[in-house]
DNA sequence: AATGCATTTTTGTGATCACAAATCTGGCGC
DNA sequence: GCGCCAGATTTGTGATCACAAAAATGCATT
């Protein structure tokens, strides 16, 4: 089995960080796309530096730049809280999010190589074995290799960063989409459609499909907000969902896999 | 005299953060964009450490962050450099600002108020007047004024937060602009169309000024690459031209005029 | 004079400490 | 009971220290 994290193909992340810091952002990321932490949760360094068994040097670093990045949100005073999905939010994102990966998808189709093409046929292939398993967290991973492997065709690190960037603010909301939008969304012709477009170097064709896809996707998201405009994502288990008193909320166990030095 | 950095408008900081981390942020962001550090130039947290008189620990958050915004760079090893502008990065930096803020502006003519026009007018008028005076720093100063709130009006704080990021990758080379390319194009012709069509709400007319705006910007900056396609950002003063072994080039100061408290 | 290698210096990293601001807690007075 | 405030605790911030890796330096050998 591979590394589970979402490869972040942009330029800046060499290949070999093996720092603290590092591991820190990475564990912090994975439990915040695979939906581990409640929206208005707040979190505090010395909290996530026992989670983890380090200091608070590469804590503080690690959750500021995923600040920076808009994973988190920093409060006025200060403390560090995952920020709260609104349909406006959701909104905003999916309008960016179709204007930038259109952008990739319009390079990527006028450069794209035979050996790419095939590659995203592969990945397209994984998804419909994953998805008749119904394994939702496996088929999420391969959706993002998928899509990310398309856009970084374009050869643009930092579009390819951009989007990164975009879709760390929609992770923990990526799971609401299961198990009803994923079935009925005609995901696989339309993964195809563009495979053919790339193939055809249509880029008009290729752009298309990809702003459709995303705008279909992010309209749905939003579609779930309730009255007051919030969106709560799906706890893929139980715990984030009562807000009482009792201490702090520490059965939240972030640890990821790697990282166990104790 | 107001503050002199650009306003982040963006809701992540808080107005009221006077922590030395952001001050620092601040520092090296104006030094950056003002282009006082020369590309390929390395930067040693000890050295700004040191040249603001500060310890090392804000220096390494503030740093990180820059690191994070694509501002500065990590090199494989360690140490952070000035990152390298090449005609390949500025096109693929002017395709995405092109997308952004064509889409912030679109968003700008649909709901701008009487007022926020009005806002725009007032800055479009003070970048003549300063024009008149040949002052190009106060002239940077007031496009990026204009642009910012002309973006602002949209009211999409993670819109405008992502422009941010392309700005402060482009920020060191806008120096080139002047004075040819701003003599030549026309600018306050151009704005004041821009300001039309978002009186008569003609988002497609605005939304096409600005692209136009920006394409044509980048594409200046372009086009001044040298054979191998590197692109050197014109230095205000002297210093950092020079790769001699003479020491570090300890000469630079980058300290912005606050945050002198030794 | 150029090159290879050992030593020294520089530099990033992580841990720890001190401190003040923010938050929480408990009890007092109305 | 309800608000309010003082004390206790938590928590972010900045400085400093220790250490290892990287870079620079110096020297000897060819």
């Amino acid at each position: 089995m591979v590394d589970i994290t979402m490869r972040t193909v942009a330029a800046a992340d060499e290949p070999t960080d093996t720092s603290l810091r590092k591991q820190v952002y990475d564990s912090l990321r994975t439990a915040l796309t695979s939906g581990r932490f409640a929206p208005g949760q707040k979190l505090t360094f010395r909290f996530v530096a026992k989670a983890l068994g380090v200091s608070l040097t590469p804590v503080r670093e690690a959750v500021r730049r995923l600040v920076a990045e808009g994973a988190f949100e920093m409060q006025p005073n200060r403390s560090v809280r995952i920020p709260l999905m609104t349909k406006a939010k959701v909104l905003e994102l999916r309008d960016i999010r179709v204007a930038v990966e259109g952008l990739a998808v319009g390079k990527a189709a006028e450069v794209a190589t035979r050996a790419q093409i095939a590659n995203l046929r592969r990945i397209a292939r994984e998804i419909v074995a994953v998805r008749k398993r119904g394994d939702s967290v496996a088929d999420r991973e391969k959706i993002s290799e998928f899509h990310f492997a398309l856009y970084a065709i374009a050869g643009q690190p930092t579009l390819l960063r951009v989007i990164e960037g975009l879709w760390l603010q929609t992770g923990p909301y990526m799971n609401l989409l299961f198990p009803d939008y994923i079935a009925s969304a005609g995901g696989p012709a339309r993964r195809l459609r563009i495979i053919q477009a790339l193939q055809a170097r249509n880029s008009v064709a290729a752009r298309r499909e990809i702003e459709n896809d995303v705008h279909g996707t992010l309209s749905y998201v939003a579609s779930l907000a309730d009255e007051d405009g919030n969106i709560v994502p799906a706890l893929p288990s139980a715990a984030g969902s009562r807000r009482g008193k009792g201490k702090a909320d520490a059965a939240l166990d972030l640890r990821p896999k790697r990282l166990d030095l104790n």
